[in-house]
DNA sequence: GATGAATGAGATTTCATTCAT
DNA sequence: TATGAATGAAATCTCATTCAT
């Protein structure tokens, strides 16, 4: 068995918005057009995915959605725009969660919580995961994205100082930094798993980092400890 | 009291070498030419970390060192010859850290060892991160520097790994899965605290961290929890 | 007292076939038809007006006519082919402004009938001002519609020449030089009235005008000179 | 005799300043850079003459000024960046002319002074005609440059303004709108001449001129008028 | 050793015009 | 007749790198 807990049904998402950019806003699309914009955010998504952000042309997008410069330029303003429209998308499913999370037990109960919500998180970052790290690296220039960002990030971290606060917590561990701590690991672990070739599999990484978050934040009771030597690596 | 530790003297890290990149390794540089080097290597680093390495130009670098983009090209092959420089220094320092962390007990003491390795680490952090987040991003095309970036971070982890599976962790913990939970923890906090204007105490968020790898990773006995709601948010 | 002279009953003017471009011409329009071309030709001089016509896309014109650029091809071949358009219309009223002028004599009535004349320039000009200065400028590319420029231009001082002529002119003014001087002065005063905002009443600048005129190049007797100094500046 | 007034001494104008646009002013340039920057300027005016500002592309400029699109960003921003390098030299030296017009009488004196001084206009427009037409008309877009325009005109106009009001003018002049008429009857009339193959000898062309603006703006006793019919067209 | 100048390949962006509905 | 979508040629602009002094 690799992971400890049974599948949880996992809640349904939404689907997301799929707005394209400033120009795009300006007028209303119809069908076709919508659904250029949906490939071009997809391309885009993509191509970030696969070479970065930085290194992404707008050629490489319009190859992948099979469609022209001039047509890019019809309904996003560069790159940065299709970014900040993928960027606000993410926002969107990433306070959604947050939102969602509920108080965290000491438990067994309260891990298995914490699981689907981590389970969650992943699904989320397997789509954006790119558009996360071109927005927390100093990749954008314009203010109002890197504002989102910001605005996003400490309304996720906030909500989760509160969940932290509740929690009767180990000595040492402050609610906010642990926060900052929480999503960090979270996001670290999943971007070496994803992109990185972390050879760890999934569920063995949800379960790990679902058991250090109980243990390491939450107060958890871990049940007896893994004696030392044993269950190595891989 | 803002961190629970009594401050430890930092064990003297020795100097980097200052070696320029592969033009500069073709001959023998004299002291100009070696101060040269050095401030170049500092504005690149400055600019890395203010900019990012993406969005930096030879020119800011050039304009920082108040030297010429001809000289620039004296010492350095190109802008990620630069940064493969600077990360042959951080990677020296980063095995060292590596190499210099102990077992890690349940109790104390294996506490405070943790947390004097948390709080070295936050100082090479503090001077190498635009390198280290370059690295992790798909930044790099010289396979060479990848590798380096790789390897570097492989023999971390698996430092790490060893000494997780040496401890009596919390049940759910793989310790390949956590080494990198551990290092990610680590590298995105601090970068939040320094460059992303985290508004939280250094001293606490080594505390911070400090603890949660220590209760949640390695299976240190927390002692009397703070029960739920004490020391709230800042 | 703003003006020297009683309004007079401007000549009406008859209305200028509005016709489109080339496409247009091929095949013969309904009233909606119609209407369109009408909504561009007017959008596209209020574009040329405000922009300039190098600097207007058609894309300005179909949003101001509210319309679309499939819309705008229909009826034009090209940004040219409507200026073209805007220029038969504005070579026929200025023609027959042109034609209009009769002999213009020293005394107070050949003042009045120079006086009126200006008038009417200034009402044709607040129309097809942009026009006219697309025209003079060296923006077209078109030759028929460069030569409709020069031609329209011809005729007109060729028939401020001939007036020129007739009259008992001051020493030194050269008929066929005082005729582009004539036209020249009339231009750039209206478009510094009518555009640039020059801050003078419409009825001074036409009685400065043809009181210049008059006397400057038509050897008009002034009568009893203002003194220095009197009725100064606004 | 092709004109009424023997040659006079044109008073020794200076040099202008010829300085890049933003980017160069920005370091400080070399001899090299230095006339590479004249090269630019010279090219870009001798395109703006031929073809216009607006149909110029930073091609041409290039090409004529043999070097490449590269350097031609060293120092100048964009195509408007050396539009306004050029203007901020044309206006030093149309302020200037300005500034060196004296007051007028009515005698053959005062007509002389006027020639001297159209003669000089005659010369700064010749070499910065396609600058002034670019700016007056609504071809710039960045305003400090189209500011700088509205300055200059208002310098020179203002001037006039107080040279005719200090003048025994004819009835109906109001001068400010003279002073318009003034400025915009000897710029259309050079331009004429000078682009549009106006067939009209210079020295004739600056007769005329000034014998307009002199008896029409400034009051000037024409003299012995001549009679009507002689010395007629061409 | 140092520098400013120059380059040109390649990226971004614009926009007149055509097309499919 | 009308439209939004699409196109691609051509323009603008960037910037790592080389060169001449």
């Amino acid at each position: 068995m690799r992971s400890d807990y049974p599948d949880r049904q996992p809640p349904r998402r939404q689907v997301p918005v799929r707005a394209g950019g400033t120009p795009a806003q300006q007028r209303d699309l119809r069908a076709q057009g919508r659904r250029t914009v949906v490939r071009l955010l997809d391309a885009g998504l993509k191509a970030f995915e696969t070479i970065g952000y930085a290194a992404t042309r707008v050629d490489d997008i319009v190859r992948t959605a099979d469609t022209s410069h001039g047509t890019f330029y019809l309904y996003f303003a560069s790159k940065e725009d299709l970014l900040a429209a993928l960027a606000r998308e993410c926002a969107t499913e990433m306070e959604a969660l947050a939102d969602s999370l509920g108080p965290v037990g000491p438990g067994a109960e309260g891990r298995a919580q914490l699981r689907t919500w981590v389970q969650q998180f992943v699904e989320v970052y397997r789509r954006y995961g790119p558009v996360v790290r071109a927005w927390s690296e100093s990749q954008v220039s314009d203010p109002a994205l890197a504002r989102l960002g910001q605005r996003s990030l400490r309304r996720i971290t906030s909500k989760l100082t509160d969940r932290i606060g509740e929690a009767s917590r180990p000595p040492g561990v402050e609610p906010e930094a642990a926060a900052f701590a929480f999503i960090g690991m979270l996001e670290r672990v999943n971007y070496f798993v994803l992109s990185r070739g972390l050879p760890v599999d999934d569920a063995v990484a949800v379960d790990t980092l679902a058991a250090v978050l109980h243990t390491g934040i939450f107060g958890g009771r871990p049940g007896r400890r893994v004696p030392a030597g044993r269950a190595g690596r891989r």
